[in-house]
RNA sequence: GGGCUCGUAGUCUAGUGGUUAUGAUACCGCCCUUACAAGGCGGUGGUCACCGGUUCAAAUCCGGUCGGGCCCA
C-alpha cells in the first residue's frame, strides 16, 4: 500500500538535504520573479493554489535544460508587520523606544519566516528556500536606499509640501494604490449660503471653504456664476464657479469646495488654481474660532450646533455615500497637506503604457487593467509613510538652510533615525541637522524585486528576468510599480512575461473569509489528499482564472497518484522486475500504436507547457495515460503473444518513465518516488531531461489499432449487455467490419477478449454477434 | 458610472466558423479481469443565458437584453 503522507515527507527532506534545487548559473538561464509573501499572514489556500503555478514552469524549464533561478523572499516591511508585532508581543511605539521596536519587528519577522517557510515548502515548491531574501534585511535596505538616492539625485524622487492622502487611523500618508471604495451612512447637511442652498457631507470643513461650485448647465444657478457669496459663520467671501463635473442631482446641485474635503475638491482646486484655507492638520481641526484642535467627529458636531444656533441649517438628510477608504483599516481617507516624498510618474504615462505593451501578459486581457490604471493616474506616487518599521529614507535636513542632505552611498544601509554620524550640511556647514523620520512605502522596496533577486546572486546581466508570477489583485500595485521602477532605473522592462493567477473561492463561488467561516487550510488538504493532489487541483484552471475549491478535483488528483503507483506495480509484475528488450526496432503493431500516441502526446504536452497552459498539458497527458496507456495498452500486453514479450516490457517501461517525467512538474512527489524505483541512481527526476518529440516513432499502424480498439469496445459493450465478465470466454464470435484489418489483427481481439474463434464479415459498420 | 471577464447536462469544465458539442463528477446497470473497487466497461442526462443580425454554415463572429464575478471611479 502507498502511504502518501510519509512518501511525500521523505522526498521533501531529501530535496532539502541534497539542495537539489540550488541555482548554478550557466549559458541557458531562466529566472522567475517570485512574489514575496508577507510574514504577517499564514499560507492560505489562495497561495497554495497560485504558487504551484510558478513551480510548474520552474520545474518544466529545469527539465528542458535551463538553469532555473527561482528565488524565494519574504516581505516583512511596514504596517502589516507592525500590526502583527503589536498583537503578538504587545508593544506599541508609545511604550517602546524606536530602536527596540524595530529590533522586535525584525526578530518576530525572522521567527515567523522560519515557521512559514515550512508551509511553503510543504507544497513542493522548488525555490531557493536555503537562500531566501527578506525585504527588511541589510541587503534589501542597502539596495532600496541606493536606488532611492539615484532617483532623488536625478529629481525623479522629490520632496514637496503638497496635498496627500492620509489615513487618520494609521496616522500616515498612503498612496492611491492603497485606497478602496466603500459605501457609508452619513448626514447630508443643507446649509443656507447667503440665500443659496448648499448640501454638504462635510460641514466641519466649512471654515476651509474657498469656492462654491455649480454645473454650468444648471438653470437654477446660471445667473449667480461669477458672483461672490458669503460663507456662513465665517463671513469670508468666495466665488461661485462652474464645472462640468458637478452633479446637478446631488443635494441641491450647488457644492462648497474646501481645502480639502475630498479628492474632487483637490482636483478642482488644482484645475482652477484656487486659494487654500487649511484648517485640518494631522486629523485635528483648528480654525482659531470655533474649532480648537479637535477631532473630526467633535468638530462636525460643534459646527452643526453653531449653524443651527444661527439658523443656517435648512435640513439634514441621511444618505448612503461612496467614500474612499484605506484598504487596510477601512477608515475614510482625508486629504492633508504636508511634506512627503514622491516619485514622479504622471509625466511618463505614455512610456509606461509602451512598456506594458512590450511585456507578454498571460492571459493577455489582464494588460487592460494595467492600461486603465496608468491612464487613470492622478497623483505622483507618494512613497513616504509616517510609520516606524520599514526602509528609512537615507536623508537629513539642515535646520539652518533647509538643504536636503543625502547619505553617502558607501555608508548604506543607514537609518538616520538611529545613528548620529556628525552629519554636516554641505551647503552651509551647519551640524544642526535632523533626520527624516518617515519610512518608505513597502511597495517602494517590493517594486525593485528583480534588482534585489538578481543582485543577490550578482547577476544583473540576467535583467530583465524571464517571468513574474502574481495575482490579478495587485496588478495596479506590484506590477505597476515594478514596471515604473524598471523604466526609471534601467529603461528596460523588468521581465519578458507576466503570468497572472486568479483567486480561490469556496464551492459556492464565495470568497473565503474568517467571518463567513468557509476557510479551508492547505495543511488539512495535504493531510487528506497529499500535496501532489493539491497541486493537481491547482493545474485544473487556465491562466488567470479563478477557481472554486471542489473536493472532486482533489479526489481526481489523488486517484492519479494512486494510478501511477499501481501502473508501475503492474509493470513490475509483468516483467518480473526486469527491464529488457530493444526499442530501436519495434515489431509489434500494438507497440507501434502506443509509441505513436506517446510521441504525439509529448509534442502536445510540450507545446502547452511552453505556452504556460499547464491545464491543457495535463489534460492531454491524463488522456494518454489513463485511456491509451492503462485502459488499453497495458490490458492488451497482459495477454499479448509471447514473441513480443521483451519488446512490450521495454516499450512499457520507456513510456512509463517518460509519463512520470511529464507529470513531475505537477506532481513532483509521486513521480520522484516511482522514478527512483526505475532508476535508483538518479539524483532526482526534477533534474532529468524532459522527453523530446521524435517522429521516427510515428507509425501508420496507429490508425489500424485505433480501429481494432473500436472493435474491442463493441465487444465490451456486448459483454456488458450480456452481463458477463470481460474475462469470460466466448467460443465463437461473428464480427462485421473492415475484414482486412480485423483479419490482420484478430489475434489482439482474441487474446484480450478471450475469444476462441472469430468469423469475419465485411461491412461498413462494426457489428458483433455471438455464434451459438 | 466606465472597463475587463464569464454564462455550455444536477455540478464543474473543454471547445473561438464546418462530422453526432469535450472531459470530469454525480446518477443507473454490469464486471473482484496478472496493478488499481479511490478500478474497469456500458448507459441516462444539453432549446451551448435570452433576442436579433452576418454566413451555405454560429456555442464560436457582430449588436442588444438579462444575470454573475473582478478592477477602476
Amino acid at each position: 500500500m502507498l502511504d502518501i503522507v510519509s512518501m511525500e515527507n521523505k522526498w521533501r527532506d531529501y530535496w532539502k538535504k541534497n539542495n537539489v534545487f540550488k541555482f548554478t548559473k550557466g549559458d541557458k538561464n531562466f529566472s522567475i520573479d517570485t512574489p514575496p509573501p508577507t510574514v504577517s499572514g499564514k499560507m492560505h489556500l489562495g497561495h497554495a493554489y497560485s504558487y504551484p503555478h510558478q513551480d510548474f514552469i520552474a520545474r518544466y524549464k529545469r527539465m528542458k535544460g535551463y538553469n532555473v533561478f527561482y528565488p524565494w523572499g519574504f516581505d516583512d516591511n511596514g504596517l502589516p508587520t507592525e500590526r502583527y508585532v503589536e498583537k503578538t508581543r504587545n508593544v506599541t511605539i508609545e511604550n517602546t523606544p524606536l530602536g527596540d521596536y524595530i529590533e522586535i519587528c525584525k526578530e518576530e519577522s525572522k521567527k515567523a519566516e522560519l515557521e512559514l517557510a515550512d508551509a511553503w515548502y510543504s507544497i513542493g515548491l522548488s525555490a531557493s528556500f536555503n537562500d531566501y531574501i527578506d525585504t527588511s534585511s541589510d541587503f534589501s535596505m542597502k539596495m532600496s536606499q541606493k536606488l532611492f538616492l539615484d532617483l532623488a539625485r536625478s529629481g525623479r524622487a522629490y520632496r514637496a509640501e503638497a496635498p496627500y492622502i492620509r489615513c487618520p487611523t494609521c496616522k500616515t500618508a498612503i498612496s492611491q494604490i492603497e485606497m478602496k471604495d466603500a459605501i457609508i451612512d452619513t448626514d447630508l447637511v443643507y446649509v443656507n449660503f447667503d440665500g443659496i442652498e448648499i448640501a454638504t457631507t462635510r460641514p466641519e470643513m466649512l471654515g476651509a471653504c474657498v469656492a462654491v461650485f455649480v454645473n454650468p448647465g444648471d438653470e437654477r444657478y446660471k445667473n449667480i456664476i461669477g458672483k461672490k457669496i458669503k460663507v456662513p459663520l465665517y463671513g469670508n467671501e468666495v466665488p461661485v464657479m462652474s464645472d462640468e463635473s458637478i452633479d446637478m442631482n446631488f443635494g441641491t446641485g450647488a457644492e462648497m469646495l474646501c481645502t480639502f474635503g475630498d479628492q474632487n475638491d483637490l482636483e478642482l482646486w488644482r484645475k482652477y488654481n484656487l486659494d487654500s484655507r487649511i484648517i485640518l492638520k494631522n486629523d485635528k481641526l483648528n480654525d482659531s474660532r470655533y474649532l480648537d484642535n479637535i477631532g473630526i467627529k467633535e468638530a462636525r458636531k460643534r459646527i452643526i450646533e453653531e449653524l443651527k444656533k444661527n439658523n443656517y441649517i435648512i435640513k439634514i438628510e441621511k444618505i448612503k455615500h461612496s467614500v474612499n477608504t484605506h484598504e487596510r483599516c477601512g477608515t475614510p481617507i482625508e486629504i492633508g497637506i504636508s511634506k512627503q516624498w514622491y516619485i514622479k510618474d504622471l509625466d511618463i504615462k505614455k512610456e509606461l503604457l509602451e512598456f506594458g505593451d512590450k511585456i507578454e501578459w498571460i492571459p493577455e486581457y489582464m494588460k487592460t487593467r494595467y492600461d486603465n490604471w496608468v491612464n487613470g493616474l492622478r497623483w505622483d506616487w507618494c512613497i513616504s509613510r509616517q510609520r516606524y518599521f520599514g526602509i528609512p529614507f537615507p536623508v537629513w535636513y539642515c535646520n539652518k538652510c533647509g538643504t536636503i542632505i543625502y547619505a553617502d552611498e558607501k555608508d548604506l544601509p543607514v537609518d538616520p533615525r538611529l545613528v548620529n554620524k556628525n552629519i554636516k550640511c554641505p551647503a552651509c556647514g551647519s551640524d544642526d541637522v535632523q533626520p527624516e523620520r518617515d519610512v518608505m512605502d513597502t511597495w517602494a522596496t517590493s517594486s525593485i524585486s528583480p534588482t534585489l533577486y538578481l543582485t543577490h546572486i550578482n547577476s544583473m546581466d540576467m535583467y530583465p528576468m524571464d517571468v513574474r508570477f502574481q495575482g490579478h489583485d495587485i496588478i495596479t500595485s506590484w506590477a505597476f510599480t515594478t514596471i515604473l521602477r524598471s523604466y526609471l532605473h534601467y529603461n528596460k522592462i523588468p521581465w519578458k512575461k507576466i503570468a497572472i493567477s486568479g483567486n480561490v473561492y469556496d464551492p459556492f463561488g464565495q470568497k473565503m473569509s474568517k467571518s463567513k467561516g468557509n476557510i479551508v487550510e492547505p495543511k488539512d488538504i495535504i493531510e487528506k489528499y497529499g500535496a501532489d493532489a493539491l497541486r493537481f487541483w491547482g493545474s485544473t484552471t487556465m491562466p488567470g482564472e479563478n477557481i472554486k475549491l471542489r473536493e472532486q478535483d482533489l479526489v481526481r488528483g489523488k486517484k492519479t497518484v494512486i494510478k501511477l503507483y499501481n501502473s508501475l506495480n503492474l509493470l513490475k509484475i509483468i516483467s518480473g522486475g526486469k527491464i529488457q528488450g530493444d526499442i530501436n526496432i519495434i515489431k509489434s503493431p500494438v507497440n507501434k500504436w502506443i509509441m505513436s500516441k506517446y510521441e504525439k502526446t509529448v509534442r502536445e504536452v510540450t507545446g502547452y507547457m511552453d505556452a504556460y497552459e499547464v491545464m491543457k498539458a495535463r489534460s492531454a497527458l491524463d488522456k494518454f495515460f489513463w485511456s491509451n496507456y492503462c485502459d488499453n495498452y497495458l490490458e492488451i500486453i497482459k495477454n499479448d503473444n509471447e514473441e513480443y514479450r521483451n519488446e512490450n516490457i521495454a516499450v512499457s517501461y520507456l513510456i512509463m518513465e517518460n509519463v512520470l517525467k511529464m507529470y513531475s512538474p505537477i506532481m513532483p512527489f509521486i513521480t520522484e518516488e516511482l522514478y527512483h524505483e526505475i532508476h535508483p541512481d538518479s539524483i532526482s527526476i526534477a533534474l532529468e531531461k524532459y522527453p523530446e518529440y521524435d517522429d521516427k516513432y510515428l507509425f501508420n499502424e496507429e490508425n489500424d489499432i485505433d480501429y481494432i480498439i473500436s472493435v474491442i469496445n463493441s465487444i465490451r459493450a456486448l459483454k456488458s449487455s450480456l452481463k458477463i465478465s470481460m474475462a469470460a470466454p466466448i467460443d465463437s464470435l461473428n464480427i462485421t467490419g473492415d475484414s482486412e484489418k480485423i483479419g490482420r489483427y484478430g489475434y489482439i481481439i482474441k487474446n484480450l477478449m478471450h475469444i476462441n474463434n472469430i468469423k469475419i464479415t465485411s461491412g461498413e459498420n462494426i457489428n458483433i454477434n455471438v455464434i451459438q
